[in-house]
DNA sequence: TACAGATCAGACAATATTTGTTTAGTAAGT
DNA sequence: ACTTACTAAACAAATATTGTCTGATCTGTA
């Protein structure tokens, strides 16, 4: 997802930061009411254009889909890396912000229909989300063995934690404080 | 709202306490996705019951809408006539609690907003809003008017103010804590 | 001015979803 | 065995959505 990915390749220059904002637009409008009940109309209203100028820019309504679940991992992933990176603070107050970046933000309807769509095309969302997950347990693993000196498995069962939470909880709030509690344990 | 407001004339005694359980669900999933987005499948898995059987309780969607809306509207109401009667608070306390009860209950983006979903649909609802909301005025006014002596103008200013507090204020929080500068004030 | 790129609004066919109804069946109480 | 209160499955009709196309419109550049 580091590259641009283009959907509709366009040998024009201009239209970088447009795909960026629609994105965001569209990330908000998916995470709002999910992938099922959010049409292209209401995409194109919040992206303030025309449906088919949506249609110019995204081929389909997967593709803006994983086009902009690309680009909020990409953005999540930038901010785990920057949060883990700040010297300024204790490991474990990094790796909560880290967690809480990465799997935190979009706890609710989406993460379902996130995997509704991998079910439906499970290699071209699959990479889009495989590759900037491998990365985060990396930079996760990387934090802890840095900081503290503690095994993989520590990182690794940090994840688990954190994913089977966000099966449990269904609100960021309660995520984060169980994930608080669960970081003192396995960190102590 | 007060009368069952049978839709499906139903001479069985035996069917109390099932509708009510299923205009709650209905409302929970009318606040959760807006009246468009709700299908009756979803409301029907929400109460747990079949499709046909929720067309057997309520003929239409838009039946039951009206029916679900009125029975939270019903219930906000006894709470709103509860709280102005308890004699063991100060007014403005009391004040804060009916518009809280009336006002404030959906306001935020966790708990969807039943006001946002009224305000949606204004055409669905005619009568079975506007009875309530009289009522509430009238409640309001008489609270005021009994204990500290004020003209019907302050009550009617109050309720202006809840309700434009309501379109700026995104969080029940923050509809609170600004209704109560604003009871304050009026109240001097 | 003339042109090209990047849109837009509107309309369209092909699907998909939803509504409201019907059927046939079942489990529980009498 | 009969009634009440459902259910699951299927259906037609209405409505919504997708993806595409056409013919304008606006903007910047030559």
């Amino acid at each position: 997802m580091s590259s641009p990915e283009v959907d509709h390749p366009s040998p024009w220059p201009a239209d970088t930061g447009r795909r960026a904002t629609v994105l965001d637009s569209a990330m908000l409008t998916f995470a709002r009411f999910g992938y099922r009940k959010t049409s292209m109309e209401e995409v194109a209203r919040a992206a303030r254009i025309s449906r088919p100028g949506l249609y110019f820019l995204f081929s389909s309504k997967e593709t803006l889909f994983r086009a902009a679940v690309g680009q909020a991992l990409d953005r999540d992933l930038a901010a785990v890396e920057a949060v883990l990176a700040d010297p300024g603070k204790p490991l474990r107050d990094r790796l909560v912000e880290a967690f809480d970046n990465w799997a935190g933000r979009y706890v609710g309807p989406l993460t379902s229909d996130v995997a509704i769509v991998i079910d439906d095309n499970p290699d071209l969302l699959g990479e889009v989300i495989e590759t900037p997950r491998r990365r985060f347990e990396e930079l996760i693993t990387d934090a802890i063995a840095t900081e503290s000196d503690r095994e993989v498995a520590l990182a690794q069962t940090m994840i688990s934690t954190s994913i089977g939470l966000k099966h449990q909880v269904s609100s960021r709030e309660a995520y984060l404080e169980r994930l608080k509690v669960a970081i003192d344990l396995l960190l102590r």
